[in-house]
DNA sequence: GTCGATACTTGCTAAAGTCAATTAATTGTT
DNA sequence: AACAATTAATTGACTTTAGCAAGTATCGAC
């Protein structure tokens, strides 16, 4: 069933192909002046792009009708810009490649698209145009069915992150629970401690990152030499349903054996289903509760252990 | 010049380009089937969006030859899918608005493609969805030339606001000047004591953004009744040059002599030349200057002062 | 060899789009 | 107010683009 932001969403990708669309066109209009149409143009693009390849593949990958496309080939050879010949595994079908002719034909072409594309890209500064690609690739990695999914990494804080995870502690509590700023402050506070006495022998922090993108964070710090703290664990929504959350706290949990902690206590809110979940299949078990008023609500907040 | 760099970025976006081609053809199978050319699907789309425009803004914008247009609006009136009355104000021109029949049509062409895209996203989950709208709306934003750089707005902090100050701050200083972790610390600790003793009479916190983006930040603190501290000025890389530290730094001045303030004081690096000036220019005179070595670097501060 | 499938070709046609000339109304100029 | 220039829309003539269907040669399986 779809729910309202089921629908956010296409309307947005429906705004966004309306808006592609006239893109493409606008970069497309250079072919207008060449003595090519756009379909031509793509074949040449295709021949260009294989080494003597059959009608049959162009067709198919182009999604062209066999006789239009018989037609185009047909033209090409006889304006020179096409050699054809036989195949001897098959004499149904040709090898097709580009002439001398048919390259500098394309190149012109190739230039022409190139220079469109440059000059859309120019008024964009360089970390502009930074987003602009990383967007684009991670469109065609989710749309290429073909395409492994971007896989999510862990990997260690780099500057600016600390930061970020404050800021989506911040905002997804706010948002999902309603808590304060108060909370904000608290998570600020932690990573300012962790930031200024970082052991790095005995703590660790871990981002997990999709496409280039934080989406989530866990960290482990000395409480006292036998009992390490599990702390700030989050994914955010767009992370959420690929088993983050576990993959961070096992990281936490494999780090802490190898430092040689005996156990790992973490402080958590009852109502954080999904954070209680991951924790008890990691093999934590809870061991006090009790409620408290903070972040301007009544929580309860829960002790859970694992020992090592 | 171009450098290696942005022939790749530029080879990206190209194919890219190629890749939504395709996807858009697939996209727009469905309409082969329907009495419809994309043209008149995309003039059904465009009437249905305006009420009672003329014929020459949907050639506007969708860049359609005025005698095709006309034809394919003319095709319309015959079939019941438009009506077209003159408008008074210049009878040349005739406002066009789609009849009962024509909402219907275009409700079919619609729910086709909503339904087209819909199935499209289908296979992804939520977060993949999200993700791949946030793409898409990077890079309507950053290709829009109507609206390449929308107003900046200030706005007073909403929950992360103070986390994603952190992380400008950190990475920015990180990136720009080779800062180390100690600097983020430092940010982090100061959002931190701003959030827990926040005095909303005499102290606040101001963010710029951009399409909803943040790109800005300061803060007005108290330092004792007579004295407010101006702190945590920055503005992005993707927000300069337009003033914004300027009206940064004017709102917090602004504020501070509402408050009854004496004097507003701050400290900055004598390498940070952009922060420099923008002081200066408000009226700031440096009072003080001594080296010392702080985030990993050798650094000369400076306090500056404001008589208010 | 026969049969069905495949790779292309060819003839035919319709749809899609372009161009130039025309009309009618509006705007700007003196 | 008269006149030229411009603009919005239309019309006729035309080309290009595209798609279908029937046809030909070849291939692969039995």
């Amino acid at each position: 069933m779809l729910v309202p932001d089921d629908e956010d969403r296409i309307a947005a990708v429906r705004a966004f192909n309306r808006f592609y669309t006239s893109r493409l066109g606008v970069l497309d209009q250079h072919l207008l002046k060449s003595p090519y149409s756009l379909s031509e143009a793509r074949v040449i693009y295709e021949l260009a792009n294989r080494e003597g390849c059959s009608a049959k593949e162009i067709g198919a990958e182009l999604d062209l009708d066999p006789g239009y496309l018989s037609r185009i080939v047909q033209k090409f050879v006889d304006d020179g810009l096409v050699s054809r010949k036989p195949l001897p595994a098959d004499r149904r079908q040709h090898q097709l490649n580009l002439t001398a002719k048919g390259r500098q034909a394309f190149a012109k072409l190739d230039r022409n698209s190139h220079d469109d594309v440059a000059k859309m890209m120019r008024p964009l500064a360089e970390g502009e145009q930074r987003r602009l690609t990383a967007a684009m690739a991670t469109i065609e990695r989710l749309l290429e069915p073909a395409a492994p999914r971007a896989a999510a990494v862990l990997r260690e804080p780099r500057p600016g992150d600390m930061g970020w995870i404050v800021q989506s502690q911040g905002a997804c509590y706010a948002r999902e629970y309603g808590w304060d700023s108060s909370f904000e402050a608290l998570v600020a506070d932690i990573v300012a401690k962790f930031l200024n006495s970082f052991d790095a022998s005995r703590e660790r922090c871990w981002i997990a990152e999709i496409d280039g993108v934080p989406v989530g964070s866990v960290m482990l710090v000395r409480g006292d030499d036998e009992v390490a703290k599990l702390r700030l664990l989050l994914v955010e929504p767009t992370g959420r349903g690929q088993g983050l959350g576990h993959r961070l706290v096992a990281e936490c949990i494999a780090f802490a054996r190898a430092c040689g902690y005996r156990k790992i206590t973490l402080w958590t809110q009852s109502i954080l289903i999904a954070a209680r979940k991951i924790y008890q299949d990691a093999g934590f078990v809870l061991v006090a509760s009790e409620p408290h008023r903070s972040f301007g609500q009544s929580l309860i907040g829960e002790t859970w252990e694992l020992k090592l």
